[in-house]
RNA sequence: GCGCCUAUAGCUCAGCGGAUUAGAGCGCCGGCCUCCGGAGCCGGGUGCGCAGGUUCGAGUCCUGCUAGGCGCACCA
């Protein structure tokens, strides 16, 4: 738990009321002088937010967490904490002992009530927070080969990613977003040489791909395409240079079209890097240099090794082949080498399920550079498969069982897609529901949410809402009379909002965000049902619900946003 | 053989640093609109793979086992 927003700033001051209290319990001789250190050990970790809100809106663990060191039952602990507990000038309306040792705490209707001042006064801001201390990050993701269109498992990454960089821009970071084009090497000409085929047969020739070549019909259009800008030229070409200026030509026509897709799927990079450009001769030099300076590289039966095993691999690594050639991890060293001279000291990557076997070997490549341990991050972005009716769906019969990205964006759109891909923990294989996904009239979870802010956004423009609307920033006496159980509910959740984006970034789990989400238009929802907003005959009541509604409508919409899905007026 | 991920309701999955009574969506059954959007709300029930361990307390941590997925190149 971060301490941010208005939920934060009563766990400071409840952490502190309780600090308090065990200093003044210790000096008493009701609790052991050795609480006020085993205390001050817990930091404010020990005011949680309990699951249940029957339980209050924070709850200390701290007497459960005293008991071994005083030597106490935690029961016993919690009343003496309690009983010398000076909560004067807090908004805490209520405490209790419960449970094991639990001292619950219930926050003044007051304090909940100031928080949706709070909110309306914040408005798109609300719910970002300073605990990054713009610290720069950089999140590199998708970076999928240019030899081939981007396929589902690419679309989780690029929601998982960029929504990751928008929380933590939200939290305080300085997020980047960066997206490495793998240009260069020997898959180019491969690709070259296979559009090439391609190209010959267009042109009536008998040609067949290359082993470990491209077959995709995509190759076909590239080498039509190619042939409308180049095909004179290519005539008089080698086939060498032939393959050569395909290969370049295949993967600019690819990078584009991975640039439009993402693009299409409202992700926007900050930084294209290519590979080719910027991971020179000269950088492999240095970096292979830099790794024998500090030790780490040896030559064994013609190759040059790098000891990863001393940070934690389980076998050593071949930086340059016996044939003199860098290999491919060579250049991902330098690539990282590069990150992190730009002045990164948090690097994250999301890779795919099928470079999970390299996550250690890149880690302790980073290591022997002389970064800290953690400098690096590496999330696996697991296998989504699409299901429809409860059967594997194909949605491409073309070929293979790649399903491009750009079909998802076609049938399913960038909402439902996005939303669906932001629900599961990034690490767990996610099974794609395409009839729930694109079902726009029922129970789809992200019509759900989006229906919530519709909703409110109907009632903020009734005519009887709208004069009020436009003054919401005077109504905070009116905020008092907002009483009612399902009320209070709601603005508690609406509170939560900061820490969850904080927490949600620090923990690299974006799929918290779709929950909190829900949880917000589940809990007005409920308000709705049980209070009439526009009330009739009692403008100051109608002022406030206003006021609540138009506040859930900003979290609603700053949640939606992060997960880079829109929020309707109407639907 | 080694490594990584996963195992929670009929299905797909949450459960964030261990904490009071384990949740959501879908599917199924039954209620709720003279009223701000019924794309909503309320009710109905089954579950932490197995076995140990640590602890005052384990879905959560540790060990072993079982099952599923993935990876184990001088490929990129």
């Amino acid at each position: 738990m971060t301490a941010v927003g208005p939920v934060g700033e009563a766990r400071r001051a409840v952490a502190g009321a309780i600090a308090a209290a065990v200093g003044r319990a210790a000096s008493a001789g009701s609790l052991p002088a050795e609480a006020r250190a085993a205390l001050a050990g817990l930091g404010e970790a020990h005011v949680e937010v309990p699951r249940d809100n029957s339980h209050g809106d924070l709850a200390s663990t701290a007497p459960l967490r005293l008991a071994g060191p005083c030597r106490m039952p935690p029961r016993r602990i919690a009343e003496a904490i309690s009983a010398e507990l000076d909560l004067s000038g807090m908004p805490v309306q209520k405490t209790e002992v419960a449970g094991p040792g639990f001292i619950n705490f219930f926050l003044s209707p007051t304090w909940l009530n100031r928080t949706v001042a709070y909110i309306l006064a914040e408005g798109q801001d609300y719910g970002r927070s300073d605990v990054g201390r713009g610290a720069p990050v950089q999140v590199e993701f998708v970076s999928a080969n240019p030899t081939g269109p981007l396929g589902v498992v690419n679309a989780r990454a690029a929601a998982v990613g960029d929504t990751l960089a928008s929380l933590l821009d939200a939290a305080g970071f300085r997020a980047q977003r960066e997206y490495y084009v793998n240009d260069a090497g020997g898959q180019v000409r491969r690709l070259g040489r296979s559009v090439e085929a391609r190209w010959l047969e267009l042109h009536g020739e008998e040609a067949t791909i290359p082993e470990g070549g491209y077959r995709g019909e995509y190759i076909v259009d590239i080498a039509r395409a190619y042939d409308a800008e180049h095909g004179e030229a290519a005539r008089g070409m080698s086939p060498e240079e032939r393959a050569v200026s395909m290969g370049h030509f295949a993967t600019e026509m690819m990078v584009e079209d991975h640039k439009e897709n993402l693009a299409r799927f409202g992700v926007v990079y900050d930084v294209w890097y290519s590979q080719e450009a910027n991971v020179t001769q000269e950088a492999i030099s240095e970096t292979l240099a830099e790794l024998e300076r500090r030790g780490h590289v040896y030559r064994r039966d013609g190759a040059v090794w790098l000891r990863t095993t001393t940070f934690g691999d389980d076998k050593d690594r071949v930086l340059v082949k016996s044939n003199g050639e860098p290999t491919y991890f060579l250049a991902d060293i330098a690539y990282h080498r590069d990150k992190f001279s730009r002045g990164f000291k948090e690097v994250i990557d999301l890779w795919g399920p099928d470079h999970d076997g390299h996550v250690r070997r890149m880690k302790a490549a980073v290591a022997a550079l002389g970064q800290e341990a953690g400098a690096l991050e590496i999330l696996i972005v697991q296998w989504v498969r699409l299901m429809e009716g409860g059967e594997l769906a194909r949605m491409s019969k073309r070929r293979g069982q790649i399903v491009p990205m750009k079909d998802l964006l076609d049938d399913i759109g960038v909402d439902a897609s996005r939303f669906f891909f932001l629900m599961r923990s990034h690490d767990s294989h996610l099974d794609f529901d395409l009839e729930l996904a694109k079902r726009q009239t029922t129970e789809n979870p992200v019509y759900y949410v989006q229906y919530a802010h519709a909703r409110i956004s109907s009632i903020l423009r009734q005519p009887e809402a709208v004069a009020d609307v436009k003054s919401l920033d005077e109504v905070l006496p009116e905020l008092d009379l907002l009483t009612e159980p399902a009320e209070s509910a709601l603005i508690r959740r609406l509170a939560d909002f900061p820490e969850e984006v904080a927490d949600a970034a620090l923990a690299r789990e974006p799929h918290r965000l779709t929950r909190y989400a829900t949880d917000v238009a589940t809990a007005f929802h409920k308000f709705y049902d049980t209070c009439r907003v526009l009330v009739e005959g009692d403008p100051p009541l109608r002022r406030a619900r206003l006021g609540l509604a138009a506040a859930t409508r900003i979290v609603l919409a700053n949640s939606l946003a992060l997960c880079g899905v829109s929020a309707p007026e109407s639907m």
